[in-house]
DNA sequence: AGATGTCAAGCGGAT
DNA sequence: ATCCGCTTGACATCT
């Protein structure tokens, strides 16, 4: 039996993983072990694989955003990465992004720490625009006209100005990227303020991130932070993310769960606007499950 | 068999 | 000056 769709207004969706059908995107094999073609072909499969059967999991339960698994092909823009990756799976990968796109399904990516085009070091951004194009080549091949690429703003290093100018000269030629490319506040260098001109910039819209915020508000409140970040997508269909902050974790980590004082916070600002709420919890998907009961729209 | 420690990568901050 | 955390699976090495 169908769950209950949620209405447009409301979208949400989890990163990378799915305990309950203990599947991941995020299949790996060591860094020594890429030339052994035959692992790494394994780890791709089984990451296609649990792809698919969360896109299918997800649809009957009425999650409409799912995050893939920056390892989806593990190395892929590594030097020593054997193959013409689109050449060997593209074609699956364009079938699953067309099952997605059929069940209603948002994609979306977000490269890790070590990815950080505004590096005063020049190698740092070499390797960090090769993974971001092979991360905007992935989403175009999976063909998903909303799909994003979600990046932190990377380090400061005591100016932000010149790191600002830094990330803006490295990434505005990249065309296919900046298709796809949204900046996300972080905890400690970024907050949605300090992005808004690299936003301007680029061209590109802000991901605010509710938990971010509280650590690095930069002089504007929930609400306004919220609402500046949600101007910046224009007439495209914003994303956020939100998390709750871990009992006794340090700053910024998460928890298990949405307390449900967050949810209730975040839900009042957004009202029934179109938007889609990528939660951070630990439990991943049960953690939305847990949402959408609150919401009605489950069991 | 099971348990443990390390792994491609960069930062800021704590110590 | 050095270490830790971010996230978490793979796998080499140990008991």
């Amino acid at each position: 039996m169908a769950a209950r769709t949620a209405p447009e207004g409301l979208r949400l969706g989890y990163p990378c993983q799915n305990r309950t059908l203990r599947a991941t995107t995020n299949h790996t094999v060591r860094e020594r072990n890429v030339v052994l073609g035959e692992r790494l072909d394994q780890a791709v499969r089984a990451n296609l694989r649990d792809l698919e059967r969360i896109l299918w999991w997800n649809a009957r339960q009425g999650i409409r955003l799912f995050r893939v698994g920056q390892h989806l092909i593990p190395f892929a823009s590594h030097p020593r990465f054997p193959w013409d990756w689109e050449e060997r799976y593209g074609a699956e990968i364009q079938r699953l992004g067309a099952l997605a796109r059929s069940l209603g399904i948002r994609l979306s990516f977000h490269p890790g720490q070590y990815v950080n085009p505004g590096s005063s070091e020049p190698s740092v951004r070499d390797r960090s625009l090769r993974e971001l194009r092979y991360t905007a080549r992935l989403l175009a091949r999976f063909g998903d006209p909303e799909g994003v690429v979600v990046l932190h703003g990377g380090g400061v290093y005591g100016d932000r100005q010149r790191a600002l100018g830094r990330l803006c000269r490295a990434l505005q030629k990249e065309e296919e990227v900046l298709r796809f490319l949204a900046l996300e506040n972080d905890e400690r260098c970024w907050s949605v303020a300090d992005l808004m001109p690299a936003a301007r910039v680029l061209g590109v819209p802000v991901v605010f991130d509710l938990l971010h915020h509280r650590w690095r508000p930069g002089g504007l409140s929930e609400g306004e932070a919220l609402a500046a970040a949600l101007e910046t997508w224009g007439g495209r269909r914003p994303k956020v993310h939100v998390a709750s902050q871990a009992r006794g974790g340090r700053p910024g980590a998460h928890a298990p769960y949405l307390h449900r004082e967050d949810w209730r916070r975040l839900r009042a600002v957004l009202r029934g606007s179109g938007v889609d709420v990528m939660v951070e919890a630990k439990a991943k998907e049960r953690a939305v499950l847990r949402i959408l009961r609150w919401e009605g729209l489950q069991r």
